[in-house]
DNA sequence: TATATTCTAGAATATAATTCTAAAATATTT
DNA sequence: AAATATTTTAGAATTATATTCTAGAATATA
């Protein structure tokens, strides 16, 4: 608690963000096997030796870019909750709004930050395969405890389905980022912006309850 | 046309499967990037030298893995389509078992081939990377087009909703993935298949028309 | 049987990741 | 403020790994 625990830097993490972003321009254009660490040397101005001193290595900055962006898809996500929760709305109304706020969420998101979302999409392996899952874990468990304890008396009073939290996760997220994969990768044409309230619909027909109707 | 232009090799694609399957299992074990060239020939049997006479390098084992993975679930996939086409139903029981029957698809593929599928949703950027980019998308259409055909009298007589085909594809498969991708990774605890009805459930329900009331 | 083609092998080479040593910058203590 | 410790930067040296290359074996074709 002393003054001298807590980080020493205030410019240090917005050096990290810039050197980030940096190196995500790299992955995006080459891939991460194809960008070398020559290549990221030369983009984000940092020495080999600073990289592997911060890092590690490699995989380690591409995972950071990972948790950088989930971090960033995060915070949009925990606004969009709580602008939602300050709002006085019936408990039916409320129910659908919150679902089809999550899914706009995730296509604001994305449509803001195609790049990151592209190597969100390409590169989970990285993360899984490293430490820091257990980071994204941490962060995932919070927003799910807020979520879990938020539908709970609308499961009850059936506008929602009564269902595991993991699955209002897959029914909210699993279309659009199916359609967004496509999109970014450029195997479909219409942005995913344009779909954003059929997405959204599509999710709440997924999971209203029969008090819904 | 001729006899010579048949593929001469009745062996040749067992041995290749064969061979596919060992750099699975090193790729699942390792990552793509941990796994040395070296790995794969102690793990094949084959030399450095014809693993690079047939593929060409590394990514294009992992490509060609990927690609095998998808044939073969979309093998399944077909397969389900088929015997539902077979099957004689009024038209509103034949939208809901349609879409029904292509969760299925991709549950049970999923569920018969874990790490095919964990190897899939982590290594997306390989494939994307690489010319087999075509040569999924090919196989995909001609799928689709099938579908697209299907469905377009369930959607004029209102059983469906009249969306592109690339969402029905968001909506059937999005779900099932996302939780797959959890599953697989260790993060979620119950197996997808007991969620097998749920989230055919969810997916028609997101994609009925009004006349399916 | 002779010739051409494809396939296999593994050593040689090239490329790129990582480590290492020392110097510079920054922070801490006296 | 000077002395000391810690963190950060630099880039050369090393190590690991991907890829290429040459020659020989196997197989197909004429």
């Amino acid at each position: 608690m002393s003054r001298q625990h807590v980080k020493p830097h205030s410019k240090t993490h917005a050096k990290k963000r810039e050197i980030l972003e940096r190196a995500l321009a790299c992955f995006s254009e080459h891939g991460v096997t194809g960008t070398t660490i020559e290549m990221l040397r030369d983009a984000t101005g940092a020495s080999v030796g600073s990289l592997y001193h911060h890092f590690g290595n490699k995989e380690a900055i591409a995972s950071a870019v990972f948790i950088e962006g989930m971090n960033d898809f995060g915070a949009l996500a925990m606004k969009y909750l709580s602008e939602l929760m300050e709002t006085p709305l019936p408990a039916k109304d409320m129910a659908e709004r919150a679902i089809k706020v999550m899914v706009y969420a995730n296509v604001d998101w994305i449509t803001r930050n195609p790049d990151w979302a592209r190597f969100v999409f390409q590169n989970r392996r990285i993360v899984s395969a490293s430490d820091d899952d257990d980071v994204l874990r941490k962060g995932t468990a919070s927003f799910y405890g807020k979520l879990i304890e938020f539908k709970a008396p609308l499961v009850a009073a059936g506008y929602l389905k009564d269902l595991p939290i993991e699955l209002y996760g897959a029914f909210i997220s699993g279309p659009v980022h199916d359609y967004a994969r496509h999109y970014l990768a450029g195997r479909h044409d219409i942005p995913l912006s344009e779909y954003r309230e059929i997405l959204a619909e599509g999710a709440w027909h997924a999971l209203k309850g029969h008090g819904a109707h």
